[in-house]
DNA sequence: TTGTAAGCGTTATCAC
DNA sequence: GTGATAACGCTTACAA
């Protein structure tokens, strides 16, 4: 690859004039611009951001880390970002933790040292951990997806707790009286929230002795495996709420192998729904929340931190979950 | 950020002893390296990247441009990219070009400025702008899924024409005599092979007159248009070669909005399978890819050759595609 | 065992 | 209008 010195020997002027050039800045005859130009068109030359970065301290590179690109509430968020971020001339490393707070660790460090200029982290714990350690290194962030309960940080999430009592209200209204939570990780806030805004609509509905809870993973193999779980409980449950689309899946099989109906002998709702692109036959009642709108408000709001712009106190915006009824909810079957 | 002159400040040394403390290279007595590391947690001092790349004029980053990661195939791919590199020690900046030429030479004209060690490429088109553009600047890159036909470079990619073969055959023992090809952009390998791949299979069965062609866009509004216009044809197809995922889901749409039952009045059978993880009900007959190894086999390709091993000649990986028969497909209606 | 100087490719500053 | 110089943070080569 050519450097600026190359261009400049090229053009029989000095580096600076091709810097000139190449910025549109100061004053420069129209006879030496065009020479320049040439020059750069023959050799190819295309500026190194890497020596401009380390000038400028700034790499117009943001990272984004999050547990799993493959689900598909993560891949529209990603899209949202990207969308953003190239919208701005930002580009966007991206990560896999797989909920592993070690490898979290490890990405933030390798991010840090390629200087982003900001991170976008769904983090794998609520532990203020990852935070501190950007926010003690001057790094800009915004927590998305889920809270960090005492960080005072940036944050663009869904409303767990809001679209949890939801849906756990319409089963209630279906008339279950058993309804068993499927929740992901305790030390996850979506599941903290999830769980409680399941347990107010019991509460609400006087059933907060009724509350069933299964403590598990965000992934379709502890989804199967608390199904199993479950199963063998007497009395059984007539509704299973799945914290997300992956363990929803993953009760579905089990429900299936166990010869179960659904929604005939028991009702499946989740939170987060599948994209209606990649579904043929749209089944489960959800809750869904905008993936794509979340990325990208996070985005502009990092990007505005970035520039300086906004309000100083932290923001936290809550989007609205909403409830989609479909085919994987009915009345218990002692009800019909 | 601090910097290593901070970090040799704190701890009364050289800046040069601080390096070798980092690196982990030179003599450096025991004493001397407790005092710099203290000084370095201390500071939460993190060594600055840009200054290393500068230096070394390696990044240990590479580029993935693909059309859109939402398509669950791209999903799929970007992640087994990621795995494979992360495992090295790469970081990955992803772009989404939308099968946008111009986006394309854009985001090429950035992650060369950044000076990524390689690039992962699925092209918009069959033309050798972009890989030209790269072996200019020295930049090594490995195409995937797609094919550069003018270009020795390295490739990685399904085995389209087979596979539209093997599609096609399927459809054609079912006892279908009227298959429409619901095609994506010429422009691209993947289209013409399973084209190919379409027709050789109708010459074999001599078959090769009947042969009906849709050409469009590898998006669900062009798979719904390209079916609302064959539904016009008479006599009707009796079944459809949908040539990628998301035309089958348009097309679906269509052919259910026309009152036509899938598979009992028409077949569709479609290339690219859905991850099983997000099918509740896995329907469409699909020839299906392996993304993620494909996206695993080019990342090890693409840092063989940043590493200078491999042979120097352009490989050329091939990955079978196979044949998933489930409900979408059936005999003919008159076969019945 | 530790330190000094030069240079990676840019650009801001100050001269001419 | 244009150019020389220094600096961004780091490491290689050479000295001490």
């Amino acid at each position: 690859m050519s450097t600026i010195g190359d261009v400049a020997k090229r053009a029989g002027v000095s580096t600076m004039t091709v810097s000139r050039v190449i910025n549109n800045s100061g004053y420069i005859s129209q006879e030496t611009r065009e020479r320049v130009e040439r020059a750069i068109a023959e050799l190819g030359y295309v500026p190194n951001a890497l020596a401009r970065s380390l000038r400028f301290k700034r790499t117009k590179t943001i990272a984004l880390i999050l547990t799993d690109i493959t689900n598909p509430f993560f891949t529209t968020l990603a899209r949202g970002i990207e969308d953003a971020a190239s919208e701005q001339g930002f580009s966007v490393i991206f990560c896999n933790t797989d909920e592993s707070k070690d490898e979290e660790a490890e990405y933030l460090s390798v991010v840090a040292q390629k200087q982003v200029d900001g991170v976008l982290l769904v983090p794998a714990s609520s532990s203020a951990e990852s935070v501190a350690f950007l926010r003690e290194r001057g790094i800009p962030c915004v927590v998305l997806d889920r809270r960090v309960p005492d960080s005072a940080v940036d944050t663009v999430r869904g409303d767990s707790e809001a679209g949890a009592h939801q849906l756990t209200r319409h089963l209630l209204e279906l008339g279950h009286r058993r309804i068993a939570l499927l929740n992901g990780p305790a030390a996850v806030s979506t599941a903290a929230d999830r769980l409680a805004g399941y347990r107010r609509a019991l509460d609400e509905a006087g059933l907060g002795s009724a509350a069933r809870v299964y403590e598990g993973a965000y992934t379709m193999e502890s989804g199967y495996r608390m199904a199993l779980q479950l199963l063998a409980d007497v009395p059984r449950p007539t509704a299973l709420f799945a914290a997300n689309n992956f363990i929803a899946i993953g009760a579905l099989r089990a429900l299936r192998e166990a010869g179960l109906r659904v929604p005939d002998e028991i009702s499946l709702a989740a939170f987060d729904d599948l994209p209606a692109a990649i579904m043929i036959e749209p089944f489960f009642t959800v809750v869904g929340q905008p993936a794509y709108e979340m990325g990208q408000q996070a985005t502009w709001l990092l990007l505005n931190r970035l520039a300086g712009q906004g309000p100083t106190e932290p923001q936290e915006i809550v989007l609205p979950a909403q409830l989609i009824v479909r085919q994987s909810s009915a009345p218990p079957p002692a009800a019909r």
